[in-house]
DNA sequence: TTCTCTCGTTCGCCGTTGTT
DNA sequence: AACAACGGCGAACGAGAGAA
């Protein structure tokens, strides 16, 4: 069977899933069109998991989504994560292990040295009480709010900072740059200060830290190091690091690294390589997998050949590229995109609490794609029962936006010490480290919803 | 009806770290 | 040194809810 006919199996499949399902989430719908580019991790149950069809890979995710739907349209009722209560109790944030490469932002906040890497807390373990949004906010801000009142720095423009520095030419951060920020990491500070009580440091705890005063530390290897920075070529969108999409205006606009030919030369040699060997698909999925969380560097020989035949028809990708590109398209794991249980989150949470983020550890687990386990938690579970989903209240709005100014005026300092640095040529607003604002505010929201807050206000400044 | 805000989710890109 | 896995950022998308 052709993977087209496969693809289409699917598609038909799914269509009548539809039709017994009318109340299918928004998301599966995007999903679907997203994975008509052909993804046997997508459809996998044309080839996997013969006894659980999607009752068992995408059912659950639907009863989800209509949770899930209801919950969204009732903006007033508590996030799903503020929802756990029952579970998981007031979350403190559950820093993550300290990243052993950070943006030098961090340490703009933090003094302290980063630890080794250590598991972080479980966010959904016992822990006091949830109160709701409003509460963990009111409480995370009233140290900052205090500071706010004491601080001299006026809340901030967004317009302004970005207009201040958005002339300068982007450039992206050199590794040995990047790495510097090693030297202190206000997760790892975070972490490293309640390791044996993960459950009960609260916003309040994390609060603690706006207090401290903004230094910069810069190990002195890294320092040296970091004199010639390589930088990567300009795009042509000098507001942005990023190069441009290759194909804006496409149906998916996503920037496509692969093209459909390419696309279609690695699954043909996927097959011919299945055939020849006589394999499943699921099969030849568990092969492209393998290696993930069984060690860190491929021996397999025969693996060796088979990554040999399936790069090669990608001659001009460089070939972690293709293997990437393959692992997430070829794999058995759950259908990608399914709905969080809390059942799930909780799981995961556990896991990483006990184990650390060994993502393709857990993915054999929790039958996750390691990635997936990686975003949710870190955009999501790492905020436990903290975070908000209502509308930004105007104090927490100006909360966010001294943290925003203080962590731009740290760049600021840093750039006038190192004016010949083409680190800090690009927009300052850039380089700052959302997952760290996030954090200052309490978890009360996640990394994601401060880079979109900023990105608005930027948007509110430049239209008045 | 339109616009704005927010959401959940996916994934491209780049850098770092660890293993062989 | 090469490779593999991981970490981090942030853009993109479609959608719902509510305000204008």
């Amino acid at each position: 069977m052709t993977p087209p006919s496969m693809l289409r199996m699917a598609e038909k499949r799914k269509r009548q899933d539809e039709e017994n399902n009318h109340s299918e989430s928004p998301n599966h719908k995007r999903r679907r069109v997203v994975q008509n580019g052909g993804s046997y991790g997508a459809t996998r149950d044309v080839y996997d998991h013969p006894s659980s069809p999607d009752g068992e890979s995408s059912s659950p995710s639907r009863a989800r989504s209509l949770s899930s739907s209801g919950k969204r349209r009732q903006r007033a009722k508590p996030t799903f994560s503020q929802s756990q209560s029952t579970s998981k109790g007031k979350g403190k944030e559950p820093e993550k292990p300290p990243p052993l490469m950070n943006r030098f932002f961090s340490r703009l906040f933090s003094s302290q040295p980063a630890s080794s890497k250590a598991a972080p807390p479980n966010p959904f373990s016992s822990q006091p009480p949830l109160s709701n949004a409003s509460s963990s906010k009111a409480t995370s801000s009233q140290p900052s709010l205090s500071r706010a009142s004491s601080s001299k720095v006026p809340p901030l423009q967004p317009s302004l900072s970005r207009a201040s520095f958005s002339d300068a030419p982007p450039a992206r951060a050199s590794s040995s740059e990047t790495s510097s920020s090693q030297a202190s990491s206000s997760e790892a500070s975070s972490s490293q200060a309640s390791p044996s009580q993960p459950s009960l440091p609260n916003a309040s705890t994390s609060q603690a830290s706006p207090l401290e005063p903004l230094s910069v530390k810069v190990s002195p290897s890294k320092a040296a190091s970091s004199q010639a920075p390589a930088l990567k070529v300009p795009p042509s969108n000098p507001s942005s690091s990023r190069p441009p999409p290759t194909n804006v205006g496409a149906s998916s606009s996503r920037t496509r690294i692969f093209t459909p030919e390419e696309t279609e030369r690695i699954t043909v040699a996927v097959e011919t390589y299945r055939d020849k060997h006589n394999m499943t698909q699921r099969e030849v999925n568990d092969l492209i997998q393998k290696g993930l969380g069984v060690g860190r560097t491929v021996v397999d020989t025969e693996l060796k050949k088979f990554w040999s035949l399936v790069t090669a028809t990608c001659s001009g990708k460089p070939r972690q590229k293709v293997i990437d590109f393959c692992r997430m398209r070829f794999h058995n794991f759950k259908a990608r995109g399914g709905h969080w249980t809390p059942e799930e989150e909780e799981q995961l949470a556990q896991l990483v609490a006990q184990g650390g983020t060994k993502w393709a550890k857990w993915s054999l687990v929790m039958n996750r794609h390691p990635r997936d386990l990686r975003d949710r938690y870190r955009n999501y579970i790492i905020c436990g029962s903290n975070r908000a989903s209502d509308r930004w209240a105007p104090e927490e709005e100006e909360m966010f936006k001294m943290h925003v100014h203080e962590a731009l005026e740290a760049l600021e300092r840093e750039k006038a010490a190192k004016p010949d640095n083409s680190f800090y040529d690009r927009p300052l607003d850039q380089l700052i480290d959302w997952q760290e604002i996030s954090r200052r505010l309490g978890r009360t929201r996640s990394r994601l919803q401060c880079m979109s807050k900023w990105k608005k206000l930027q948007r509110r400044a430049e239209s008045t």
